[in-house]
DNA sequence: ACCCAGGGTCATA
DNA sequence: TATGACCATGGG
């Protein structure tokens, strides 16, 4: 089993993802601090309201009062905390120049800066570099650890960027371009969480099996 | 009532 | 470097 082959076997299994839902990529950086251990469902609700509130810009967000933006993500969970993650981060989106400026800066000192705000760790910031930003970074998040520890395609347990450094290596000789890279990388993650989802409820079952829709107690 | 969710920070050893 | 406490809502 190679990292491309369990890609079209999820891709085979699921289809593809459409990865990020969202309507702007302003969005998906705000979704991307949001769902932080948070339930994506719940994550839909703080973002509606955000819209509702005509709130979802990077100065409203800094300049309305702190408990009226608390108020609008309460559902996404650790409001407090994330009401000042959502302004450190666009407090650097605006001194930085929004949207259009940033795309031009180079992929390393982009994700650089996204990690020196306080409330992005790699994680959120490669969600923002891979699905905003449309930049050849491999998402790993604890659903990827536990597919490939339990493929043994990985250890699980070795730092975040280690096992980045790794995946990307070993996809890279697969693919042919960038957009090719960032379009794989983009469903791939989708993809994991979509199975992880899948392979969870209602209780776990063989990853393998279930893979190739023949798991004995699928109908459990 | 209990467990987990599309993590990250900070204090401590 | 590596644990552990903490953050908080909503659905199964």
């Amino acid at each position: 089993m190679t990292l491309l082959k369990l890609h079209d076997l999820l891709l085979e299994c699921y289809g593809p993802q459409h990865w990020w839902p969202a309507r702007t990529s302003f969005e998906v950086m705000v979704g991307a601090v949001l769902t932080q251990n948070t339930a994506w469902t719940n994550v839909e609700k703080a973002i509606a309201n955000l819209h509702t509130a005509q709130a979802m810009e990077a100065e409203v967000i800094l300049h309305v009062p702190q408990r009226r933006l608390a108020a609008w993500i309460r559902p996404a969970g650790y409001f407090n905390v994330k009401t000042k993650r959502l302004r450190n981060f666009c407090a650097w989106y605006v001194a930085r120049g929004g949207e259009k400026k940033l795309r031009r800066v180079d992929t390393a000192v982009l994700r650089h800066e996204l990690l020196s705000i306080n409330g992005v760790g790699p994680e959120t910031a490669d969600d923002i570099l891979l699905y905003a930003f449309h930049r050849p970074v491999f998402v790993i998040d604890a659903y990827t650890r536990r597919l490939l520890s339990r493929l043994q395609l990985a250890a699980g347990d070795e730092p975040y960027e280690h096992l980045r450094e790794h995946i990307e290596t070993r996809l890279q000789g697969e693919t042919r371009g960038q957009r090719e890279t960032v379009s794989l990388y983009n469903e791939y993650h989708a993809l994991i969480v979509r199975h992880a989802k899948e392979f969870c409820r209602p209780r776990p079952r063989c990853e393998i099996c279930c893979l190739a829709r023949r798991c004995p107690t699928a109908a459990v």
